[in-house]
DNA sequence: AGCACGCCGACT
DNA sequence: GTCGGCGTGCTC
C-alpha cells in the first residue's frame, strides 16, 4: 500500500483564486473537506482541505504544516464538495469563499462543533388540561403554550412550541409548567423518530397526481405549478413525508424565513421535533446547532433560506425550492450563486429529486417543464372551490388619480369595505413622497454621494437616501431658484395617508421594509390583519408574500405601469408574477374577490392576456419575445461589472476589459458595451457594466474564466474592483 | 481580504 | 526628531 500523501493542498476564506499547500503533520491524517486550521502570513485562519498530494510547486523548505483538524473526519462530504467545486467555477468565483461559505459562521471562524443533546419534547398533562379549563393559569404565555398542546396534540419540541404560539420561549419557561405538573418533558428515543403529525387534508386529484409524480426512481426535476391557493404546501409535505419513511432527508428551501413565518411554522408542527431551521436570523450557536443536527441526521428536514442548500445532510432524499421564482435565491454579492439553479445541481450530483414549486414559474423553469427537460405538475384548482379573482383595469387616462387613486379604485374600495371583506392595495415604492421638486424650476433633490433621488418619509424630518441611507435636513426652497419646494410621487406613506382622509373609520396597516423593521412587527401586522374584518392594507411587493388572507375581498394595483415599461430585461416578468401573486391573495374566502389594475395602457397586449388561472398561456408572449432577442431562456448572459472610486478609471477599466473580452471572445460570443450601470454612481463610486450573450454556454465560461485570469495578472490599481454576475436576476 | 513594509508630511 | 498617511506586495 502505498504512503498516504503528505501535502494538503487547502483552500481559505479569502478572495484569493488559488490554494495553498501544506505539509501534514505525520500525527495528522486528513481527507478532503475537512476543516483544518493553518498559519497564514503571520496568524493563523481556517481552510478546508481540497485535495492530497506528493507534489508541490513550493519548495519543500517553504510549507508550513497544518496546525490542527478540529475534526476527524469531512465536514464537507464528497459531493458536496463537488457541488461547490462546480459552483465556484461555474460563477467564476474564489474557491475558498465558497467552500468557507457553506460552513456556519461559527465554524467558519474556528469553533468546535457543538456536543448535541436529545430533544426534549413536551405534553400536556390531564392536569394542565384542567388547570386550563378552570382558568388556573394565570399568565399569557402560560396559556398560550398549554393551548398549543391542547386535547392529545403530539409532544412538541421547544422550536416547534415557539413556532406554533409566536414566542419566544426559554427553556425554563417549559421546566416551570413541569414542574406545576401540567406539561409533561418526554425525552424521544433517535433509533424511533417522532411520527408525523397526520394531515387532515383530503388532497385534491390534483394534488394526489402531484405528490404521485415524485417515485423514489424520479431523476428530473419536477416543476410543481399551481395558482396561488391550489395547496402546494401540502404536496411539499405530503411529498417530505414519503421521503422521510424512506428513510431520506428533506431539503426545503424558502425565500425568506422572515417574510413567511407561517410555513415554518406549518413543516414544524407536522414534523415535530425533526426539522433544523436555518437561516441569517439565527444567533451564530442557534445557527451551528441546528446546522450539526441536520449533519448527524437527527434532524430529518432542514428548512431554510438559500445558503441552506449546502447543509451537508447524510440521507438526502429530496429537495423542494419553494416560490423558486423570488429572486433572494440568487445571492447578489460575493459569491453570486443562484440556489435553485445549484439545487438542481446538487440534485443530480446526489440523485435526490428537486421539486421546483410556484404560482408563476420563471420563464427558464416554465420553458424546461414545455420541452421535457423537467417533469410538470398543474395544480389548477383551489381545494376550497373557491375561483380566483376577476381582473379589471381602471384606464388612468379616464380617472386621472389623485394622490394614486382614482374615482373607480375608491368606489370599489367603498363596496369591498361595506361587505365587510379587506381592500390591499399594492405600491411598490417605499416613503412618503418620491421626491422633493421645483416647480418652478425643475430642480430635484438627489444625493451626494448616488444617482438617485432623495425620499421624504412621514415621520422622518429629514430627507433620505434609498440606496446608501445618506440623510439631510429637508430645504425649504429650491436652492437654484428660491422657490418654495413640492412633493411630488407617490410613496406607500403618502398613499397611507391619503386612505385615512377618504376612509377616516377604518383601520389602515402598512406592511413595508419600514413598517417591519421591528423584530416580531410582522407577525403583529400579519395577526392584526387576520383578526380584522373591514380594513385597508397597503404594502409594496411583500404584501404578495405567500400569506393566506381570507378576508381580502379586492387587491388594487396602483400603478402597473411603472413595471410594465422599465428597461430592465425582468422587469415585465416580475410585475406579471407580482400582478398574478397578490390577485392570489383575493377571493380565496367566500365570494371571490376582484383585482383592480390603475394603468395608462388597458390595451396593453399582457394587460388584456392578464389569466390568473393560466400563467404558462399568460406569458407565452413574452417567451416569444425572449427567444427572437435570444434571451433567456434561450440565450444566456453574464454581467460583467467595473467598480471605482472616480468616474474616469472606471470608464477606462470597463473599456479595456471589454476591448479584451471582444478580441479573445469565443466564436458566438457577444459583448456588449461597456455601458454605465443602471445605477451609476452608489455611495461614491462609479459603476460601468458589460453584458456578455450567447446561445451557447460554453463560450461565455471560456472566455470569461480567459479574461479573468489576464486582469489578475496586469494587476488593477488599488479599489478597482470587477465582478462577475453569471445568470444575472436583474440587468439592473 | 488582511497585514506587513515603505517612503513622505505635521506634530511633541 | 517621531507618528501616521495609504501605495505595493505577499500569504503555502
Amino acid at each position: 500500500m502505498p504512503a498516504a500523501p503528505r501535502i494538503a493542498r487547502i483552500a481559505l476564506d479569502r478572495p484569493l483564486d488559488r490554494l495553498f499547500d501544506y505539509q501534514i503533520p505525520d500525527a495528522l491524517s486528513l481527507a478532503p473537506g475537512q476543516r483544518v486550521r493553518v498559519p497564514f502570513g503571520r496568524g493563523t485562519t481556517i481552510g478546508v482541505v481540497v485535495t492530497l498530494t506528493d507534489q508541490s510547486e513550493v519548495p519543500a523548505n517553504r510549507l508550513r504544516p497544518v496546525l490542527e483538524a478540529p475534526e476527524a473526519e469531512p465536514l464537507l462530504a464528497p459531493r458536496l464538495m463537488q457541488l461547490l467545486q462546480f459552483g465556484a467555477r461555474y460563477y467564476h468565483h474564489p474557491l475558498g469563499e465558497a467552500l468557507l461559505g457553506a460552513l456556519p459562521p461559527a465554524l467558519r471562524h474556528g469553533d468546535p462543533l457543538p456536543a448535541l443533546t436529545p430533544e426534549t419534547l413536551w405534553r400536556q398533562t390531564p392536569e394542565g388540561a384542567r388547570a386550563l379549563a378552570a382558568g388556573e393559569v394565570r399568565g399569557r404565555r402560560q396559556q398560550a403554550v398549554l393551548r398549543a398542546l391542547e386535547r392529545g396534540a403530539p409532544a412538541l419540541d421547544r422550536a416547534t412550541l415557539a413556532a406554533a404560539t409566536g414566542l419566544q420561549l426559554a427553556p425554563r419557561e417549559l421546566r416551570a409548567l413541569a414542574e406545576r405538573g401540567w406539561l409533561e418533558a418526554i425525552t424521544p428515543d433517535p433509533e424511533d423518530p417522532p411520527t408525523p403529525n397526520a394531515s387532515n387534508h383530503a388532497l385534491t386529484p390534483d394534488q394526489r397526481a402531484a405528490v404521485d409524480a415524485l417515485t423514489p426512481e424520479t431523476t428530473a426535476p419536477l416543476l410543481l405549478e399551481g395558482v396561488t391557493g391550489s395547496g402546494k404546501t401540502e404536496v411539499y409535505l405530503q411529498m417530505a413525508e414519503r421521503v422521510l419513511a424512506r428513510g431520506k432527508q428533506v431539503l426545503f428551501l424558502i425565500p425568506e424565513i422572515a417574510l413567511t413565518p407561517q410555513l415554518s411554522a406549518r413543516i414544524q408542527q407536522r414534523f415535530p421535533g425533526q426539522v433544523a431551521l436555518l437561516h441569517s436570523g439565527l444567533a451564530e450557536g442557534e445557527r451551528l446547532r441546528a446546522w450539526e443536527a441536520a449533519r448527524r441526521g437527527q434532524r430529518r428536514i432542514v428548512v431554510g433560506t438559500r445558503s441552506a442548500l449546502f447543509t451537508p445532510v447524510p440521507d438526502l432524499g429530496l429537495i423542494i425550492v419553494d416560490e423558486e421564482h423570488d429572486s433572494a435565491f440568487k445571492q447578489q454579492d460575493g459569491f453570486r450563486y443562484n440556489a435553485r439553479d445549484l439545487a438542481i445541481k446538487r440534485g443530480q450530483l446526489e440523485q435526490a429529486p428537486v421539486v421546483l414549486g410556484s404560482a408563476t414559474p420563471t420563464l427558464e423553469s416554465l420553458h424546461a417543464a414545455t420541452t421535457g427537460r423537467y417533469g410538470h405538475a398543474r395544480l389548477t384548482m383551489r381545494p376550497d372551490g373557491t375561483q380566483p379573482p376577476t381582473v379589471e383595469t381602471v384606464d388612468t387616462r379616464v380617472h386621472t388619480p389623485d394622490e394614486g387613486l382614482t374615482a373607480p379604485l375608491l368606489d370599489t374600495m367603498q363596496q369591498t369595505l361595506a361587505a365587510g371583506h379587506q381592500c390591499f392595495l399594492l405600491l411598490n415604492r417605499r416613503g412618503f413622497a418620491r421626491v422633493l421638486a421645483c416647480d418652478a424650476c425643475g430642480w430635484v433633490a438627489e444625493c451626494p454621494d448616488c444617482d438617485a433621488r432623495l425620499t421624504i418619509h412621514a415621520h422622518n424630518p429629514r430627507a433620505v437616501c434609498h440606496l446608501c441611507g445618506h440623510q439631510e435636513t429637508r430645504p425649504e426652497r429650491c436652492p437654484e431658484c428660491g422657490e418654495p419646494l413640492a412633493q411630488r410621487g407617490l410613496g406607500t406613506q403618502r398613499l397611507e395617508q391619503a386612505l385615512a382622509r377618504h376612509f377616516p373609520n377604518i383601520p389602515l396597516i402598512r406592511l413595508d421594509r419600514d413598517s417591519i423593521r421591528h423584530k416580531g412587527a410582522l407577525e403583529a401586522a400579519l395577526d392584526r390583519i387576520r383578526q380584522l374584518d373591514a380594513a385597508i392594507v397597503v404594502g409594496t411587493q411583500m404584501l404578495a408574500k405567500g400569506h393566506d388572507f381570507p378576508q381580502v375581498g379586492l387587491v388594487g394595483v396602483i400603478d402597473v405601469d411603472q413595471g410594465l415599461f422599465s428597461v430592465d430585461l425582468r422587469a415585465t416578468e416580475n410585475t406579471l408574477q407580482l400582478i398574478v401573486q397578490a390577485a392570489g391573495r383575493a377571493g380565496r374566502g367566500s365570494g371571490g374577490g376582484r383585482v383592480l389594475l390603475q394603468t395608462g395602457h388597458p390595451d396593453h397586449p399582457l394587460i388584456r392576456g392578464l389569466d390568473a388561472a393560466d400563467y404558462p398561456a399568460m406569458v407565452a408572449p413574452l417567451l416569444e419575445e425572449r427567444a427572437a432577442a435570444e434571451m433567456p431562456p434561450y440565450g444566456h448572459l453574464a454581467l460583467v461589472r467595473v467598480e471605482a472610486g472616480d468616474a474616469e478609471t472606471t470608464r477606462r477599466h470597463a473599456e479595456r476589459v471589454a476591448t479584451h473580452l471582444r478580441n479573445t471572445a469565443a466564436e458566438g460570443l457577444r459583448v456588449l458595451g461597456p455601458a454605465p450601470a443602471p445605477r451609476h454612481r452608489v455611495n461614491r463610486r462609479f459603476r460601468e457594466q458589460i453584458l456578455l450573450q450567447s446561445t451557447r454556454r460554453n463560450p461565455l465560461h471560456e472566455s470569461l474564466a480567459r479574461a479573468r485570469q489576464a486582469w489578475q495578472a496586469d494587476d488593477l490599481p488599488r479599489g478597482t474592483r470587477i465582478a462577475i454576475d453569471i445568470d444575472p436576476v436583474s440587468l439592473a
